[in-house]
Order: structure tokens, then C-alpha cells, then sequence
DNA sequence: GTCTATAAGATGATAGAC
DNA sequence: GTCTATCATCTTATAGAC
């Protein structure tokens, strides 16, 4: 297997990504990802022998992905800036007009998804909530630090969604400054 | 047509809501609705001719369903107590384990639904964000009743999705409380 | 309004050549 | 590691009998 940035693997994971993040997991076939980076779809099947495969690493490569993007914007940063930071980086996820959050897509789906997507799913949030509580923690910003963090998590899932359904982004940069306001301004 | 509470389209429109709420919109199949139902398949195809029919008719139902119940329940509320029965109502999509809000699934999967599905869920959201604005406005709650409508929908559709994928009900629950207790309480 | 039958295509997945 | 070829199944949808 290359390590080569652009190794079959990780085009098909892209693809991936790119297209749940705007239509769901099952709308998503392995066909399509095989034409999108040029290949047949036995060749997916033999990187990922089932789609589950395929569902569990790319919630793990998007988790990893995240918390080093997260660590690495927030190195030297206050409390305050470190969930200014956090809401930024979910704010990505909208760039591809119409997309959220890989794993705001995936939670709503959970009921029909396999169950090794399910939990990889969950972990996610599990530690987005975790990251988020120990800053308010830290910065003695809440009295209820776990309960703050999941709303948080919450609030801005929901505005990504939100800003995708009505088609308006601004949706989602009114919703993160107001939460701000809110929650630890 | 027969107006029977049991009419072959209304049970049709129930199985269709019971599980896209649960697995989303691609993940549900005119079979899978027709075997619910005990008929076969043509039969939920002479009701919906598409599949996009079902679902805009699906919508349709739910916005209705769900502005008759919020005016019923509401009827002599003060302002706070019509916040109160809007997050109350939106916690009853909770109660089939693992579902969420028709209206948050479908908004999340706007990207790969046909157009009329889509836009027939942003007349909910937007008549959501109207009605929450008005009270707000009404109740002298707000600053910025728009705004504050929206990072409202937004937060409570969001916690119904985090409740759903982390399997536990009290984090809609614990979410509500503190929305109100930051908004509006 | 429901049925049987079927079309025409997509789906996840596998076997075996190169 | 990628390919061709194929499988069994599922998908939305239609035609026509009852």
C-alpha cells in the first residue's frame, strides 16, 4: 500500500466524504465513487470488502482529521478563543454548498446505518463533547460544563443543518455568534 | 376516495413517516411501505405516482399536523409557556427510539432529495422560525427575535439529532432547559 | 383501488484473469 | 491492485386484468 497523498484509498475516501456530507449514506454508491477517481468498482470492493468498511474509516480518518485540525488551531489559544476556534472548524463542512457535518449526516441516520458506523459516530460526538466541556471547565465559563458542551454541540449541528436547508450560510454564522454570546461571552 | 381514518394513503403516509424519520428518505422503499401496509407495491405507486410525491406529501402532512397541534396546545399560553410547548412538541419525534424530526432528517439530506421534497421542507422551517419569532417578538423575549428564532430551531433540532445518535433521550431534554434557561427563561 | 406481471436499471458483493 | 464479468437482489415505475 503507497503512502502516496493521493493513493486509490484515500481518492475514494474523499469522494466519499464529499458526497454524504451532502446526500446521506445510502444515497451513496460504490459505482459512484469508482467513476469519480477513475476506477471500477471492484476496486473499491477490494479496499473496502463491505460498505461498512467504508462508513467506519471514514468517520475515523474525519475524527482524526478534526481534533488535529482542532489542536493545531488552538495551540496558544484562550478558553474563549479555543470554542470561537471550534465553531470555525465546523463551519467548514459548508463550504461544498449544501454539505454538513459528516457526522451530523450520520447521527440522523443512525437508525438505518451498520452498527460499527453507528459507534464510530457516536464517538465522535462523545469526544467533541468531552473537548468542549473541559474548555468551559477550564476557563470556568459554565456551572454545568457537560450539559453546555452538548448543547453547544448540539446547537451548532443543528445550525449547520439548518443553514443547508434554507440554502443560507448566514444561518449558521448568526447561530455561532449568538450561542457565543450566550454560552461564554 | 375514502375519508376512513385508516384510508390506504394515510397508513401509507404513517409507515413512510415511522421509518424515514428513523433511516431517511433513500433508506425507505415503496415495497418496504407497501408490505407495512399489507399491499403490494403498485398499489403505493397508483396512491404516488413518485417517490417524490410521497415525500412532499409527507411534508405537507407534517407541517400541518404540527401548527394544528402547536395551536391547540397553545391556546391560552403566555409567551414562555408557548416556547415550553414548541421544544415539547418537537421532543415527541423522540419517542420511537433511535427517530428524529421528519423536517431534520429531510434537511439534512437536502442534498440528494428531489426539489419539491426540498422546498417543502424550508416552508417548515421557515413557518418554524416565524412562529418562534412572533412569540419572541410578542413576549418582549428577544433582542433579535429572527435571530434568536433560528439559533432556537436550529439548538432543538440539533439535540433531537445528538439524542438519536448517542441513544439518550435526556440529552433533548437537558438541551431544552438550558435553551430556555439562556433565551427566554 | 388493488392486483399480477414485468420492465429497465441500480445495488452491494464475488470469482478469477492479468 | 486493478480489471472484466457476473450474480442475486433490490429499486422505481408501468401495463393491463379484475
Amino acid at each position: 500500500m503507497s503512502n502516496a497523498p493521493n493513493a486509490t484509498v484515500e481518492r475514494i475516501l474523499d469522494a466519499a466524504e464529499t458526497r454524504i456530507k451532502l446526500t446521506g449514506y445510502n444515497a451513496v454508491s460504490f459505482r459512484e465513487l469508482a467513476d469519480a477517481v477513475s476506477v471500477k468498482s471492484a476496486s473499491v470492493d477490494y479496499h473496502f470488502p463491505a460498505k461498512a468498511d467504508l462508513g467506519v474509516a471514514l468517520v475515523k480518518r474525519y475524527h482524526e482529521r478534526f481534533f488535529e485540525a482542532l489542536a493545531a488551531n488552538t495551540a496558544s489559544a484562550t478558553p474563549r478563543q479555543k470554542l470561537r476556534a471550534f465553531a470555525a472548524l465546523y463551519r467548514e463542512a459548508l463550504n461544498n454548498n449544501g454539505a454538513i457535518c459528516l457526522c451530523g449526516m450520520l447521527g440522523a441516520e443512525s437508525g438505518g446505518l451498520p452498527r460499527p458506523v453507528v459507534r464510530a459516530v457516536r464517538g465522535f460526538f462523545e469526544a467533541n463533547i468531552a473537548w468542549i466541556g473541559a474548555v468551559l471547565k477550564d476557563g470556568a465559563l459554565s456551572d454545568a460544563p457537560r450539559d453546555d458542551a452538548t448543547l453547544i454541540v448540539a446547537s451548532l449541528q443543528g445550525a449547520l443543518m439548518l443553514a443547508a436547508s434554507l440554502d443560507d450560510l448566514s444561518v449558521y454564522d448568526r447561530a455561532a455568534k449568538r450561542i457565543a454570546r450566550f454560552a461564554f461571552a
